[in-house]
DNA sequence: GCAAAAGTGTTGTCCTTACACCCATGC
DNA sequence: GCATGGGTGTAAGGACAACACTTTTGC
């Protein structure tokens, strides 16, 4: 990490050491730097992820991920965690950083580095927060052209949660709190883009055992009604280790 | 992505559109940005991570990863290659981002950005190019305090190659171009830290078919010697897919 | 001939897959 | 009563884990 001011091959171990660590940064150039989410929702049996009008007349029309600028002081956790609250008006959402994208020219107006983060969350819970008319839910398989790089930026972080969700059952996130077997094979079947065996499926969530069943069955159904679970969290912690690499 | 003058929760569609995006950028606040590299490498049957010494007086004797400044035209990628370059010499080394630490203390000079990433190198292929004495490989087990938090990359860097390796048998690379299975499996053992069953492993890896017999054996081992192979990368190529997850 | 590691197969278990029928409800 | 999806079990095949003996070489 230590800026070297000649070539490091030309180093030995009898060089100075840098006193004074301040100057030594403040020397450096320095790079804007934000936190984009990538926000995936679940509604009417298809992905969706949170998108907004860009802003920048060269991208006029277009859609782009949510973010911000990481402010000088702030960690970058915490800034993608901001941009969740400000755009969704949640903070108990999970969160993972994906991946740092920083081709010099995704951003016209001069180099800026990006922190993808991907994050799930529950379409009925929020909605209400989004009141901002250019956010919208768009169906991760029908994304047009978007700003900057961000289309990358989201097949990257499909990517990552196609396979994230085939090690640990973070769908649950997507999903109201009650939710029939349906509903969850629907949202994995979505994300997977391909169909899964109804009968396996259904086996292999029960041999999980962290799904409890409510006692209440689904209402207003043209059909037989499903059985509505719950997840449990703490059966889950319990026997996480267990479960990398679940196949369907 | 886009930087809002106001808070987001307040932007509408009629919000102005930003004209100018180079303003916008130069506005923004800029934070030096570095790519450090976790050089896997692998000697005397152990895993082992290439160091350098800090140069800053406040981690005096302390050892940190090879690392330098992103350059301000210079793709992230690009750097870290760079750093690998200047310190190994070596060029067509695989090479893969890992994560980003953005702590604003992490740096003792000011906030610094860290990108990391994370190669494996052959130790006998390369140790020639490493003529600068404060560069020394560390056996990953014993990694003693280490400058800025360069042990935690370091061990999120060792949490992925472990994941990494099993999904896909990226371990040649530490290996010399003729090797021996058991020496394959000897990487594999000091990488996921456990025994593993000799006759499995090589059921395993032959089935794999990416295992060419080079015709030859050890020398000079006070045993039976064992057969040599090599890696067929064609044939490694077009079966990638089926390894998805090779448990052991 | 002894030490040390190479090389090799089989068996039981578990997991995965494929697949078909009856059941409960709304209309 | 019919359409729709809910709910269930089994059998076959494949992968994995456990395990022991013979072979080849250096000394």
């Amino acid at each position: 990490m230590e800026y070297l001011a000649t070539s490091p091959l030309l180093r030995s171990k009898n060089a100075q050491l840098i006193e004074d660590a301040v100057d030594l940064v403040a020397s450096y150039p320095a790079i804007p730097i934000t936190a984009d989410c990538v926000i995936f929702g679940f509604e009417e049996n298809q992905l969706k992820v949170l998108l907004i009008r860009s802003d920048l007349v060269q991208y006029k029309g277009l859609w782009s991920l949510l973010g911000d600028i990481v402010y000088a002081n702030e960690e970058l956790d915490t800034a993608a965690y901001r941009v969740l609250r400000q755009r969704t008006g949640m903070d108990d959402v999970f969160l993972e950083q994906v991946k740092t994208f920083g081709c010099p020219e995704r951003h016209p107006g001069g180099r800026v580095v990006t922190v993808a983060y991907a994050s799930l969350l529950n379409i009925q819970h929020h909605q209400l927060k989004i009141l901002d008319n250019e956010l919208h839910w768009h169906n991760i398989d029908h994304l047009t052209d978007m700003a900057f790089d961000h289309k990358a930026i989201v097949d990257e972080c499909y990517r990552w949660l196609q396979k994230r969700i085939q090690e640990h059952p973070l769908g649950f996130n997507l999903l109201p709190e009650k939710f029939s077997l349906r509903e969850l094979q629907n949202l994995y079947e979505a994300i997977l883009g391909q169909p899964l065996d109804r009968r396996n499926f259904r086996k292999k969530f029960f041999a999980m055992d962290f799904l409890v069943d409510v006692g209440e069955y689904e209402h207003d159904v043209p059909h037989r009604p499903g059985k509505l679970y719950k997840f449990d969290f703490d059966k889950y912690e319990k026997n996480k280790r267990k479960w990398i690499g679940i196949d369907f």
